[in-house]
DNA sequence: CTGAAAGCGCTTACAG
DNA sequence: CTGAAAGCGCTTACAG
């Protein structure tokens, strides 16, 4: 890595003006192929690999498309597992770890998305300074709703354009799943079959308040308050006085440790109690009993992030860009 | 969005040169107070955000580190799931989709490293232009083994260090699992209950022939050759003329495969016959039955995979780095 | 088809 | 503590 090769370094081995080197580069046929050869052999030769920040400061344009996350629960960074041949453990146990899969999909299908168009995707996740310093990186940006203070938000949407990912938002453009009708039908789904509901509410934001909206069109119930975790999920379900005859829950985490908890006491669901969440996410689909849900369609979430973004950045005066993806109730063990 | 404000807008706006915004940005301590002041609220009513590529331009680094992926299956990019609050379908199928789980996690310890160095991360996907384009995009390169093809890596890593994912290399630094111990471990556990065991390659590489190699070491199959799918293992379990005693498979996606196929049959697992995978992924330890597996730490690797890079760039004279990682045995239902 | 030159928006010695 | 100026490595009208 020996001071990497620029444009002069190839021009001058090929014997040709830099401008000749981009145009090769950029828009090869306007090279006469001779030429065209030289520079490609010179190339080559050099290992001249261009740089994105010389290119992206000319054009005024990345080509990147960033996607903040609120921080991942972090592995903290501990000493890592090295090994030497000899010590191989054998055991049966084995961590559950299903709580990020939410944003791992959302990210692969931004990720493709990003790709097909011809964009890379840079990922960041952290406090507010690294939002700032990832939106002087890229040509538009998705965040998380929620995630991130509004005045913050207000700052780098003034350079670049913002996607909210799942939630409303007056200011900018978003995306969002179809929660309110999604809980409606699950819950009349539910009221079908049960008289008395508990329903679990998570943290307070668009998602909570869309859900339990949709949930009150269709029944109501004794309302608890959770935080989307799974371990509030248990909590709730350990402070239960009377069983009801179903247990919604707004997400799938906090159903699962409903789950866990049943289980534990020897509750049979569905039988003594009906249990459903929200999300879709693997775990629930694994579950014993697997866990009827309202499935969310994350990766399309992060696709549809993308588009937005892009048709933006193609057209800056477009009006505010609105997408609600279709959700679909699921039904499996827990409530069929 | 109309034109971004440059440091030249805030210095005039401010009363100052852009040297003295560039400081109030970079070395706020070498600023005085007052001056500090009136520069950062001239930040906040223009809504200045600094370019990162002027800024990794000027001082030869991106602090982005790059991780590339073989082409994600893509979702196709059809149309999006809209919706109108009218139609919520109910259903009870639910599409397996778990066979990107390995990068996903391979990419979340990655960021998760990368974030605590003060990186960021930038991942992108496909053929073999997009890799050059992203090695001009960042400071180090993460990629997985046998993807890209050595001239190309080559080429790319003679401007930045390179790291290869999974799988030995005599060029660059590479991090990987401890293949062939593991395997080996696994293969004496299952010697031990079973007299006949046919053992399902993968798609030849690296990974493979250390895990074949650590098997050899611990008992001999009938030896059959799959690519690492799913659909391979269920290729070749219909394929079986007889049944052995046990079926080792080089990963867990083939290992699933064979169980699809053995369950359609009504072949016991594991009374008629034992069957094991490697790699530990999350659809494997949901399976019925549950499927005995050698677990490969993926979010370390990513995690490793980045603090060789960072190791790296602060001392590019560094002897060449070979990580592995220890992995570990898990038994479950499919073998235990 | 090709080259000279300006400009993209920062950082950083160097003076003062 | 602050400013003038050079330089980072490209692209792109503009001439020829």
């Amino acid at each position: 890595m020996a001071k990497a090769p620029t444009v002069y370094d190839v021009a001058e081995y090929a014997g040709v003006s830099i401008a000749t080197v981009s145009r090769v580069l950029r828009s090869p046929d306007a090279v006469k192929a001779e030429t065209r050869e030289r520079v490609l052999e010179a190339v080559a030769f050099l290992g001249y690999v261009p740089s994105a920040n010389a290119r992206g400061l000319a054009v005024r344009r990345t080509n990147v498309i960033g996607l903040f996350f609120p921080r991942h629960d972090d592995h903290e960074g501990g000493a890592l597992p090295f090994s030497t041949s000899a010590e191989v453990p054998v055991g049966t146990d084995d961590p559950e770890d299903d709580e990020n899969l939410y944003y791992d999909e959302v990210l692969r299908g931004a990720e493709a998305e990003a790709a097909r168009r011809g964009f890379a995707l840079m990922v960041a996740s952290g406090a507010d300074d690294v939002l700032s310093d990832l939106a002087g990186r890229v040509d538009g940006l998705a965040v998380l709703a929620g995630t991130v203070p509004e005045h913050l938000l207000a700052h780098v949407g003034r350079r670049i354009p913002v996607v909210i990912l799942g939630g409303r938002d007056d200011e900018f453009d978003h995306v969002s799943a179809n929660n309110a009708p999604g809980m409606r039908e699950l819950a009349r789904h539910v009221a079908a079959q049960a008289t008395t509901i508990a329903y679990v509410r998570g943290a307070p934001g668009p998602d909570d308040a869309e859900r339990f909206a949709g949930f009150s069109e269709a029944a109501s119930a004794t309302v608890y308050r959770g935080d989307f975790t799974r371990r509030s999920g248990r909590l709730i379900a350990s402070g239960l006085d009377e069983l009801p005859d179903a247990i919604m829950c707004a997400n799938d985490q906090m159903a699962l440790g409903v789950l866990d908890v049943l289980e534990s006491r020897g509750i049979r669901v569905p039988d003594d109690v009906r249990v459903t969440g929200f999300d879709g996410i693997a775990a629930g689909r694994h579950s014993r009993p697997s866990l009827t849900t309202v499935h969310q369609p994350m990766a399309e979430l992060g696709r549809a992030a993308v588009q937005v973004i892009t048709a933006r950045l193609a057209d800056p005066g477009l009006e505010k860009q609105s997408l609600t993806l279709a959700v679909r109730v699921v039904l499996r063990e827990s409530c069929p």
